[in-house]
DNA sequence: ATTATAGTTGCACGCGCGTGCAAGACGCGG
DNA sequence: CCGCGTCTTGCACGCGCGTGCAACTATAAT
């Protein structure tokens, strides 16, 4: 094996400067985009580059420009399939605009601090938190002692000053639901939510029942399961609809999202032999896949996921710097 | 606002050596766990730092030691909830140890290399592959060109050299499945697996089949699914079911994993009216969570992903360099 | 041919920290 | 008091690349 062979992945700009008979600095004009370099000197760089097969070190050059290229998706809900959805959307999108995706778990217990804490001592150039159940008040705590440049709530709702929020538009969403439902005919709706003990706001909730009354006048009783997973789900909606008479029940059951709402779903066929719709409808929000197999054909409302992570991009390319909530669409299927 | 307090995140190892009346490699050794340093410095020094708001900036670390810690998780397959699960159980359990989880999707058409090579511009310790449908042809070629240092399959089978693979022991746990069916006088199998077109070996299923034959004499039939989700699955179960009549069908359902015999519970409750597991029995592979939910109640076998996350970070430590093959459990539930 | 102009190239310095070595400080027995 | 071993500390150099500026070359206009 001669030297030229034992590239071991050591292969530096200044190497590629040396086979190409330029300079190191002519060697990164090269791989810039719109540096001033002729076409010739470019040409041979990435024919010398490619001959040798070097690539940029991506940790180098964060430590040189203090771009690292690098986001922090910070969660502390892997129960709930939605997250998978978001990660595959996260990762893809960013990627193929050159940004690379730090995965990191943020439990509950903790605050958010010690992920933020790591996220800077990476150098990200932002965090996004994906979570549900962060606690605002623990966050600006956090927001306080931060190094991260920027953070981004994604997915959910959050009037924290100093961050960013991209998110569905919930009032949009929320009306489009309850005029659905009042179409349908359904008069005695119930919201199930997920827990209510953090001071995060419940905002799927406040909308829909705020708007409920607006139109009809009569208020929305509420549910708060302990947790955003369906187990907590069934047993909260089984609790609540055991032995109640058919006459009171309620008509229809607006969940915050659809891993509850399957929940909902499962605790009233399987625990307490109901039949959705027929006996009570169920509406969820999200679009998880699960949603559309022939098992629940949930009545949903889908995030513009794609949407939002572009307008993401917008945001850590700097031209976007003000909260963006975007409208979704509601899927009808046959639970309502 | 005076000059101690505009800390922007950017407190470095020299701050702390000023503040603590020490050099800045000794600020550097009392946060290294077994320096030499006296106790009384490394306290100065703690308190210096913890007064200034300094964390040591791990991107120039890595460059200057050629240790990132972090760990490239590259996968193709969003589609499976187990994912999730996994993602989970990876990123908490090396983040406690102090790796970083470096997210990568890898579509299907392009091959690995690209997600390796973008790994390695990284300079990642590690990269760890736990798609399931990514092709060994392919990842040779990959592997060739490879500037990674340690490259893991995990949760997956492949003879691939210079590959360390962490996995369940398909070939306990599918014998475990088949004593189990045996035993509840099951006879007439139906193996259905995922995708047979690329040169990844179906390893459970050719687990299972032989196993079968070698205990009852008889050949297990195989279905194939056109990719790792419930839809391909409902589709290829009721393609292969509609029609059969009730004595020539097969009498329980052996599924390479959880989301396809989901779709292959689905196809038999909503599309062919068939009763689990009064008509088929069924069985899955992973625990997902929606295994454990009423609705489905499905007998799985349950992978150690904490123990096998543990070797993980055995490998990464350089404590293990070979294969490991951990273990499961079967799971008894409603479907058999 | 001369000068202005744009286009192109090279370079010193720094990003924050690790490594290996050499120098200094300290304690103990002789 | 000296000499020795051990513990502790300081430092030069490098990791690979970006930035801003200065120098240089090619092209066009005078």
């Amino acid at each position: 094996m001669n030297s030229l062979d034992d590239n071991d992945g050591s292969v530096t700009a200044d190497d590629v400067a040396a086979a190409a008979g330029v300079s190191r600095w002519t060697v990164a004009r090269a791989f810039k985009k719109d540096a001033s370099i002729s076409r010739k000197s470019r040409e041979r760089v990435i024919a010398a580059a490619e001959a040798l097969g070097y690539a940029p070190d991506l940790l180098a050059s964060g430590l040189a420009s203090d771009r690292s290229g690098l986001v922090a998706i910070i969660t502390n809900d892997f129960n709930n399939p939605h997250k998978l959805v978001l990660l595959e959307r996260l990762t893809r999108i960013l990627w193929a605009k050159g940004w690379a995706t730090l995965l990191m778990h943020m439990s509950d217990s903790d605050d958010a601090s010690a992920a933020l804490l790591a996220a800077s001592q990476r150098r990200v150039d932002a965090a996004v938190l994906i979570g549900t159940r962060f606690n605002d008040a623990v966050l600006n705590t956090a927001l306080g002692a931060r190094r991260v440049k920027k953070l981004v709530i994604f997915a959910r709702y959050s009037q924290n000053p100093g961050t960013l929020t991209i998110a569905c538009d919930d009032v949009i969403a929320m009306r489009d639901i309850a005029d659905h439902l009042l179409e349908k005919g359904y008069r005695r709706p119930v919201f199930l939510a997920g827990p209510d003990t953090q001071s995060a706001k419940l905002h799927r909730k406040s909308t829909f029942t705020a708007y409920w009354q607006e139109r009809t006048g009569t208020p929305v009783p509420t549910l708060h399961a302990d947790a955003y997973d369906s187990g907590a789900s069934i047993a909260r909606v089984t609790r609540f609809l055991a032995g109640q008479s058919p006459d009171r029940r309620p008509d229809v059951m607006v969940c915050e999202n659809d891993i509850i709402a399957i929940g909902a779903i499962d605790a009233m066929r399987c625990h307490l032999g109901l039949r959705v719709p027929q006996d009570i409808a169920v509406t969820g929000f999200d679009d998880i896949p699960l949603a559309a197999s022939p098992a629940y054909l949930l009545t949903t409302y889908r995030q513009p996921i794609t949407a939002m992570t572009e307008k993401l991009l917008e945001v850590l390319e700097g031209k976007v710097t003000h909260d963006v909530h975007l409208p979704g669409r509601l899927v009808l299927r046959a639970t309502t």
